[in-house]
DNA sequence: AATACGTGGCA
DNA sequence: TTGCCAAGTAT
């Protein structure tokens, strides 16, 4: 244990202040702690609580999620983003179940085996499940070490990383180590946040560099700013007579990988081309084409320009495939992996249909 | 090493 | 409206 009673007072500050009542936090599995881990990568609290509850009922446990249709496990994760990790959860699942014989592994290497558990995901399961020491690097602790020490540079720098993962280590103490983890994290997120952290509150102020500067906001630092490649791509909004939009599968990889949506066309094709294109890369009969607005979208590192365009299909061979069918209805526009903007132009899941 | 991968909240 | 980013990992 360090001199400055790091673990310390963050622990007594966890007892007090902590989160101790997350649905993760309940019969705490090694399955449900790695299932929480994987759907809080880059994304809040708040989003994953009502998708991890749904989840747990459907998938209670590894073998449930090894033996799931992969469309069922994607429809579970559909809206909360980063499709592969949901690929990649229920692949490790499959390894679970067939090179560790159904049991979670508990060392900290064999974890980081399973696709989609790294350094710290893995970490995160040996402490939160098993209470066994190992260090975490997540947004929040980065964020608070690099106060603490006053670490210059942008954490997704490696040598920077390289550094946090350091101080990192020779913080984290021998005992509590479960408490310890969800404390820092806890910290993070609610006192040593990124805009106007409570300084004050901080049970690590007296120890912390950055404080001792009055420079708190100023670490970690900043990402540089790079210009948004700008792309533009064609959504083709195909309907029948009865008003039912075609949609289609889209590749393993690549954006909203294995989910559906409406057909997307190479935007080299100009508007007077759509047609065609339609008809020969979907094999559908169209009748004129009628383009509908543009809009853009912005995901974190492009600006996407999106041009939707109608057409009216006449004619439509249509493959009756229940369970697909039945997993879109379910599951409503949300479970197509569009952007926001698009969603609003299926107006019910009885329109939607398959071709 | 740099980039791809989503979505929603907030200033 | 726009930019930034949140419990990271894979390629």
């Amino acid at each position: 244990m360090t001199a400055d009673c790091f673990a310390e007072n963050l622990l007594k500050w966890y007892d007090q202040h902590g989160r101790h009542d997350l649905p993760w936090h309940h019969n705490r599995t090694a399955y449900r702690v790695w299932v929480s881990e994987i759907m809080l990568q880059q994304t809040q609290v708040a989003t994953v609580i009502p998708y991890y509850q749904a989840f747990m009922v459907r998938f209670p446990d590894v073998q449930s999620l090894a033996e799931a249709p992969t469309d069922d496990v994607l429809s579970h994760w559909s809206g909360l983003g980063y499709y592969a990790r949901a690929r990649n959860l229920q692949k490790a699942a499959r390894t679970v179940m067939e090179d560790f014989g159904g049991t979670f592994p508990a060392a900290q290497e064999e974890l980081e085996t399973l696709t989609g558990i790294g350094r710290s995901t893995a970490a995160a399961i040996v402490a939160q499940a098993y209470n066994k020491r190992a260090a975490i690097l997540d947004g929040n602790v980065k964020r608070v070490l690099a106060r603490y020490h006053a670490v210059p540079g942008w954490p997704g720098q490696a040598s920077v990383q390289k550094q946090l993962w350091v101080h990192a280590e020779a913080h984290t103490p021998n005992e509590r180590v479960r408490d310890y983890t969800q404390g820092i994290m806890d910290l993070g997120a609610l006192v040593c946040t990124r805009t106007r952290p409570a300084c004050e509150d901080c049970p690590l102020k007296k120890g912390c560099t950055a404080y001792a500067r009055g420079e708190a906001t100023l670490y970690p630092g900043s990402k540089p700013k790079k210009t948004k490649p700008e792309k533009t791509t064609w959504m083709v909004i195909l309907e029948d007579r009865d008003g039912r939009i075609l949609l289609e599968r889209r590749p393993p990889s690549g954006i909203w990988g294995g989910l559906w949506s409406l057909p997307e066309l190479d935007p080299a094709y100009g508007a007077d081309e759509l047609q065609d294109a339609c008809e020969r890369s979907l094999g559908v009969d169209c009748t004129e084409p009628e383009l509908i607005d543009g809009f853009r979208h912005t995901f974190s590192h492009y600006h996407l320009h999106i041009q939707p365009a109608r057409l009216n299909v006449t004619r439509q061979n249509t493959v009756k495939d229940d369970a697909h069918q039945k997993w879109l209805h379910r599951h409503e526009a949300l479970a197509l992996g569009l952007p926001a903007p698009i969603r609003t132009l299926l107006t019910s899941p009885e329109q939607v249909s398959l071709l």
